[in-house]
Parts: structure tokens; C-alpha cells; sequence
DNA sequence: ACAATAGTGTCTATCAGACAATATCCT
DNA sequence: AGGATATTGTCTGATAGACACTATTGT
């Protein structure tokens, strides 16, 4: 069994001091202005405890038989008041004086997901990121510990998922236009897009439905869904045949 | 203080049991056989403890009030014989059973270095990386724990790291050829590359020192170096000026 | 009719790969 | 001379951005 291992001074590893692990989370969404979306991301307000009356984000510790994704789903649950979620690891923060309670290392964790999964019941906020920093209501200035750079760290990993990829992390239901797919990857990436540029790129990923979004001024927008498993497939196949077909032909 | 933080149940955060916390490194390097590189990993034999007689990567606990940056170094130093290394972070492995000993989560990390600089007395090998599995010597067929997936993650970061920037972790000396980097790179991402694409791509962020290097059978090559920080930003300045030369012009 | 939105055609610059030609050494 | 290596020129296909044009709705 693991906690009868005993090493030569008859000793269990966790005999040995050592640091106090913990997990914070970087929710991402995006909020809805009408047509323009804005990035946020989830904090809250710990009524007792260090942080007190500070906007922060969600933080567990790691219990001693517990994986990290799962303390963070129950930080998002029990602090941020999110079910469903699917953090991922970030990166490790370790500064010695990152935590004044003693030393604490803290796995950051993001996850991004459509703003009505979200239950702003409690002492929670969803603050709009400008550039990678939170907007944040009140006199506070910036987040406690150093939730700053795991925003940063968050935004990032965000950003760099919804540079090439259509809605990885599905903000959108299953389906949706071109339009509404730009408005998205803008709203998380922070700029505006090209057009034309971004219809040739992501559409090529996307099935039509055949449907039409009609109702609204302006020429209706056909309807898209992703690929399935198998569609993504055929559409790899595909390419790679068109590729060998023109090394042929080169040949010639 | 620190350690004087108390909760409300009179309890500091160390007194909750909670996961000890290790650190393992990989680190990579290349092996030379005559103008052919490989790809190799540093392992080592711990001669008592719980993986005793079996090759895996150096590894320590966290000292309570250590970086994890410092106890890569001290893995490194202590069981790999390595000096001067900068280990980067790669990611948490936390599965619940990866040790046996206790409740251990790892941080991985990984570096590269010049084998010149790794010091192989003591039971140390250099395990050449194919794919990105490592080739033990003997019966050994896997490394312990979750090594095997530590040294995956490293390789594919090294790969990232030499895919687009030359030599970024200076496995060659301060001057070379073309073709010396060349055959760095090909030997890190584990395959051939084409010659002049190959040129075209980094030559760009080479400084040419006006030598060549004779003495081999063929054309002498040119030698270059990296280019100082001054360097690349002047280059970055005319690329910029470029174009936004070509931008103008059409604007005609 | 006109404003607004959706969608397409085409030009250009850039880049990577393929191939070939030239250059300069050593033996 | 001939083999080996280094270096450059050029062609082609793919792609991203810029721009302009067409298409189809609601008001």
C-alpha cells in the first residue's frame, strides 16, 4: 500500500516538509453587446480567509487523493459556480512570496465556455479583459497573489486556440453563420478580422446545413455546423489526394 | 511571518495533509556519430530507494522553500551531473498511482545542452531518443514512473524549439556553417530537411564572420554566427520598412 | 430605392519545395 | 580529372491580405 513505504530514517515522504500545492482557475467566456462580444473572464469574492472582499479567481487546495483537473472543477463549482467544465493545466507558479500563508504552489488552470453555463449567484463577477488584463469594478487595482499573470497565461492559451481552429471550445451552439463565428474568434482574440480572409479559412473546417439565418436586414447568412469526426476525415483524405495528385502531375 | 498563518480551525496550511511535490528533467542533447547527429536523453541509475538499478531521468523532492527551477538545477547537478543548465517547465504529471512510495506529483521539465558539457562518470548514460522513445541498454524496455511520457513532452518541445529559430539553445558553438546547423536541426526534429529551403529559412537571422572553414573535401563553407540582439533588431527594422515600402507602391 | 449584410473573384506578395546550375575545394 | 560539398537561380503551387464586385434581404 502507498503509506507504508518508509525510507532509510524510517520515514514517509510526506514526513518531509514541503510546499502546500494548490490550483487556480481562469474561466474564460465572452459577453455579448449586441453584435460585439467581449472577452471576460470569472472572478469572486471570498467572504472570509486571506483574500477577503477581494475580486480573485477560483482557488482550492489539492487534497492529498485528488487530481489537479478535479480540484479545479471543484474551485470552478464551489467558488466560481460552474458545473461542466474541463480546465486545463496552464502552467506552475512557485514564486516563494506569491502566497503570504505559507508556501503555496498553485497550478494554474483555464477553461473557456458559453456564458449561460454560468451562475452569477454569489459573490461573482464576470470582469471584461482588455488586452490581457481584467477590468476590475471598484477600487481594486489588480487581482491578489499573482491571478494577474495567470490571466495573462489564460488569455494567451485562448488566443492561440482560436487562431486557427473554429470555436474549439464551442462558445457557439451547433449551429451558427460565418458571421457569427468571426464575431466570436474577434471578440476572443481581442481584434478585428479580415472577411474574406476569415470565410476562406475556417469554412473549409465547417459543413453547411443548407439552412438559412433569414429574419435580420440583410442577405441571409447560410448556416454552418462543425465537421464531424468522420467528415474531418474525409476532408484530410481529400487534401492529401489533391496534394500527391499535383506532385504527379509535376512529374510529368 | 509566513509560517505564522492560522485559519479558523488553528491550523497553518501545512498541517492538511497534501501531495508531496518532485521534480523530474529531461535533458536533451546530441550525440555525434561522424556528421551524423541523434538525438539523445540524460538517465541515470539510482543506486538504492525505490527505482533502484533501473535507468530513469534525475528527479528530487521539493524543498519547502525552493523554486522548482532550483530543484531541477539540483536533480540535474546531484543525480545527472550536469552544471549550468536552465530547465524550463513543461508541464504537472498527477496521476494517483504514479508513484508508489506516496501521493508525488511531478513537474516536469526539460533542457538542452551540448553533450561537452555533461559530465558521464558515475552510472549515467546518454539513451539515444528514436521517435521519441528513448533506447535503454540491457532488459530494460521502459522507463519507471511516468518518465516515458516525460521525455515525449520534452522532445516535442525541443522540436517545437528548432522548427522555425536557429539553434535556440545553442547546441553549436559561437560559429558555424550552414550545413553544422543543418545537421543540429535534423538531429533534433528526427528528420532530413531540404537543402536550400533549409538555407533560405535561417540564413536570414545568421551573421556571416567573412571566414570560411577548409580543410574538409568540397566547396568551403561560409561561416556565420548568431546575431547579436543590435543585429536583430536592425533586421527587424528593415523587414518593417520593407514593407510597408510595398504597401505604399501599391497604394499607387 | 437604399441600407445592410453575405458571399465570391481576382490580383499581388510571400514562401516553401523541387530542380538545376554553378562554384570551389580535396585527392 | 573527378568526387564531394557549398551556394545560388528559377519555377511552381499554396496561401493571406487587399480590393472590388455581386447577391439578397428588410425598410
Amino acid at each position: 500500500m502507498a503509506s507504508m513505504w518508509i525510507d532509510s530514517s524510517g520515514k514517509t515522504l510526506a514526513d518531509y516538509p514541503h510546499p502546500t500545492l494548490a490550483v487556480d482557475v481562469a474561466l474564460l467566456t465572452v459577453l455579448w453587446e449586441g453584435r460585439r462580444g467581449q472577452l471576460a473572464v470569472l472572478l469572486h469574492q471570498p467572504e472570509d480567509g486571506f483574500a477577503a472582499g477581494q475580486w480573485c479567481l477560483p482557488g482550492v487546495m489539492v487534497g492529498i487523493q485528488e487530481l489537479l483537473a478535479d480540484a479545479a472543477r471543484r474551485a470552478l463549482r464551489d467558488k466560481g459556480g460552474v458545473t461542466g467544465a474541463h480546465p486545463r493545466q496552464l502552467q506552475v507558479f512557485d514564486a516563494l512570496d506569491r502566497d503570504e500563508r505559507g508556501r503555496v504552489i498553485s497550478v494554474a488552470h483555464a477553461d473557456i465556455a458559453p456564458a449561460q453555463r454560468l451562475e452569477l449567484a454569489g459573490p461573482r463577477i464576470l470582469a471584461p479583459v482588455i488586452g490581457t488584463r481584467p477590468q476590475l469594478p471598484g477600487r481594486q487595482r489588480r487581482l491578489p497573489f499573482d491571478h494577474n499573470a495567470i490571466v495573462d497565461a489564460a488569455v494567451d492559451w485562448a488566443r492561440r486556440s482560436y487562431q486557427r481552429k473554429a470555436d474549439p471550445y464551442r462558445l457557439l451552439g451547433t449551429e451558427f453563420t460565418l458571421s457569427d463565428l468571426q464575431r466570436v474568434h474577434q471578440a476572443v482574440l481581442g481584434t478585428e478580422l479580415v472577411k474574406d480572409t476569415f470565410r476562406r479559412t475556417f469554412s473549409e473546417y465547417l459543413t453547411p446545413t443548407g439552412a438559412e439565418r433569414t429574419g435580420t436586414v440583410g442577405r441571409p447568412a447560410a448556416v454552418y455546423r462543425h465537421m464531424t469526426r468522420d467528415e474531418r476525415h474525409a476532408h484530410r483524405a481529400r487534401q492529401d489526394q489533391r496534394r500527391s495528385a499535383t506532385r504527379r502531375s509535376r512529374a510529368d
